[in-house]
DNA sequence: TGAATACCTTGACATAGATCAAAAATGGAT
DNA sequence: ATCCATTTTTGATCTATGTCAAGGTATTCA
């Protein structure tokens, strides 16, 4: 068994906790393997407890009555998901898929909360990460309904691109299928407003490769949507 | 001074807390008055604390850079807002104003850091209105990319008919323009589709009162989308 | 009571994006 | 390498919803 303690202690969401706190967490860790592509749990199910990304990636996602599929989240090492049943104790309300091999912690419900009850600090942490995702999906909201889809894009590639810390190139890391479903949309629109900022020289796409060739551009795109043809 | 620890007791998110937690929590509390159409804060303003609603109604939204209002989420007597920046630190990342004459309180932020620190309760139920509040964002999210609008506003029917009691008859808390900015459309749309589902007999309309003549009709609507025309 | 203002509805038209279909490109697996 | 499966792109068409404009209906306030 590898070192979990380690992998915990990284977590943003166990930072600064004491020793003792870590290995309290480290006993109710579960660790779990999925391949990519696999389920981890479907919409209505029961809750399990709360997961921790330890490295690979997963897609949070609903589907409509007619199958077409909306991407809520995608996770990667060190983030968090599953907490918010742990508090409503309701059924899962999306399904978990992993999108690469992945390597998972899942901290078992009760324990967890027994846990939290127990730790103010470990408490303080939860909320301020709670509150940061609040404050993505009331992005999120804002730009379905306020943008229009290359507005989207361009802000989903400025994200990237402070994501991966590269001022002018950014690497996808999911395949534009589920890029697509992320922003909203469906692979043809998508491909289809990809070939136009091209056109316009405001990127440069080469397979899951894509070069800001005008920044400011794209950022004024992601700011005011509308772009000028 | 009205009795604020009366008020304080009756706040879903101070459920449960021991009358010492409630004299602490109304220690810190600021009332704050606000007529109808006031602004109590705007996108960019500094974290003041975080609100409770005692009476009245608001209205927490984003503008594009049109102009274009989405609403975010409206509160009413006994809900609270503004928790996320409570916890991030960060600038407020939305508008808030009054759609009637409302009575806030205000903790304010320090304070009330330090009194959840000090109570794990305080921070389990905290926990438990901000996982509802996500999840909320996850089901506007859900009906703002795979649903069309007679299906949110369907939805938002449902939801208001369970609120309110009442098997088939609803009244609208907010005018149907701010409703079409909430399901994330223009008033001319959500007049139209409120036409349409009237020529259809799944709904009378009659101005804020609305009477669901299908209920099946309408759940199913909400539900599969496509209306049959 | 009536003017003024905000709100709601209806109509004609424009358009972003979805759908359907099929070709092209990519990437594993053998 | 070559084949198969998946992903991506492109084209033609359709439709829901937005935009612009105008008329109607409440509600408020003097």
């Amino acid at each position: 068994m590898e070192n979990i303690l380690n992998i915990i202690s990284a977590i943003p969401l166990f930072n600064g906790l004491p020793d003792e706190q870590l290995s309290a967490l480290r006993d109710i860790a579960v660790e779990k393997q999925f391949n990519k592509g696999q389920t981890i749990f479907s919409e209505g199910d029961q809750t399990k407890g709360f997961f921790v990304v330890v490295d690979g990636r997963v897609k949070i996602y609903k589907m409509s009555s007619e199958g077409k599929e909306q991407i809520l989240h995608i996770f990667e090492s060190g983030q968090s998901f599953g907490e918010v049943t742990v508090f409503t104790g309701q059924q899962m309300p999306a399904n978990a898929q992993t999108l690469a091999k992945t390597r998972l912690l899942l901290f078992p419900r009760r324990a967890f909360v027994d846990l939290i009850s127990a730790n103010p600090s470990l408490a303080l942490n939860l909320l301020a990460i709670m509150s940061k995702k609040l404050r993505q999906f009331a992005a999120q909201i804002e730009n379905l309904s306020l943008k229009e889809i290359p507005a989207r894009l361009a802000s989903y590639l400025i994200y990237l691109s402070e994501e991966q810390d590269a001022e002018n190139a950014v690497t996808l890391n999911v395949s534009k299928g589920q890029l697509a479903s992320l922003l909203g949309t469906i692979p043809e629109t998508l491909s289809r407003i990809f070939a136009k900022l091209s056109r316009q020289n405001l990127i440069r796409v080469e397979g899951p490769k894509i070069t800001l060739l005008d920044r400011q551009g794209i950022e004024d795109l992601a700011e005011y949507g509308k772009d000028i043809e």
